[in-house]
DNA sequence: ATGGCACACGTTATAGCGTTACGCAATCGG
DNA sequence: CCGATTGCGTAACGCTATAACGTGTGCCAT
């Protein structure tokens, strides 16, 4: 599948992605709403529902291991392939790929057991280069 | 069947393996501590704490994207191999499984970018075989 | 036009998940 | 004996997410 049309996004929905695309890591929703409240955002559920659907849209990840939300690395967005996610525990970053034999594995998986699979998360949470040289610890 | 308790367990900790081990499906923090009140239990700390001991163990897993705790179904545990879960979001029931392929995949990804893990995590959200053909949707 | 519908939005309240901070008691190796 | 470690109990708090209700707007078939 090439790149999926979405609607146009809403303004709230804009505000949101804008705040992901501008952070350097992932962002807690919760983050998100006190960086947008000069834009009029004021409850939880403003920052949750758009959320949602830029997550719908593929534009929008969720880290299910650290309650929190990053842009896609792909400027369009990807509904359907898995995506695997590697976290820095130390200074936040993120690094998004995919792996087709990882893929293809977990789908035998789930065809022998007839599961039909909705979300797939792979996170591995640790220390990134960066953050392993240098601290040393 | 129940493990023979563990001899390093401590009282809470083998309550709450038990109560992992007695429920069907994953259980949240909160339900296990109203499942164990009339052991003596008050607190969610209680149960955290003993929770956190018991993953170290290798005894307990954490499922992340659902916010809960399964008995590892391996009654001894493992603390260094990779696992997967599917989880059925319908019934709630949880497979335990582990992918050799995979778990070399992720570690070639990992070996190239440097990155050290500390925790994997994989799980696959969505219906079981038995709920997929039941619901019929 | 007008009623019905779908959708985005705004607000309040509440549910659910997890940690910080403090203090007490038992244990173990000097 | 002493300090260090570990487990335990309690209270308070903070973070994460949703429920419930109401508003307004565009769109479409009657
Ligand atoms: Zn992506
Ligand atoms: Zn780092
Ligand atoms: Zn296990
Ligand atoms: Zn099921």
């Amino acid at each position: 599948m090439t790149s999926p049309s979405h609607p146009e996004l809403t303004k709230n929905q804009t505000l949101v992605l804008k705040a992901l695309d501008k952070a350097e890591g992932p962002l807690s929703a919760y983050t998100i709403l006190d960086r947008l409240r000069d834009d009029g955002f004021r409850a939880p559920l403003q920052v949750y529902r758009a959320l949602g659907k830029l997550q719908e849209f593929g534009l929008v990840h969720r880290l299910e291991s650290i309650n929190a939300f990053v842009a896609c690395c792909q400027p369009h967005g990807h509904r359907h392939e898995m995506t695997a996610f590697a976290i820095c525990r130390t200074c936040g970053k993120v690094d998004e790929f995919s792996d087709m034999a990882v893929e293809e594995r977990l789908g035998e998986w789930v065809r022998a057991h007839r599961f039909k699979p909705a979300k797939t998360t792979i996170e591995i949470s640790g220390d990134c280069a960066d953050c392993a040289t240098h601290e040393h610890a």
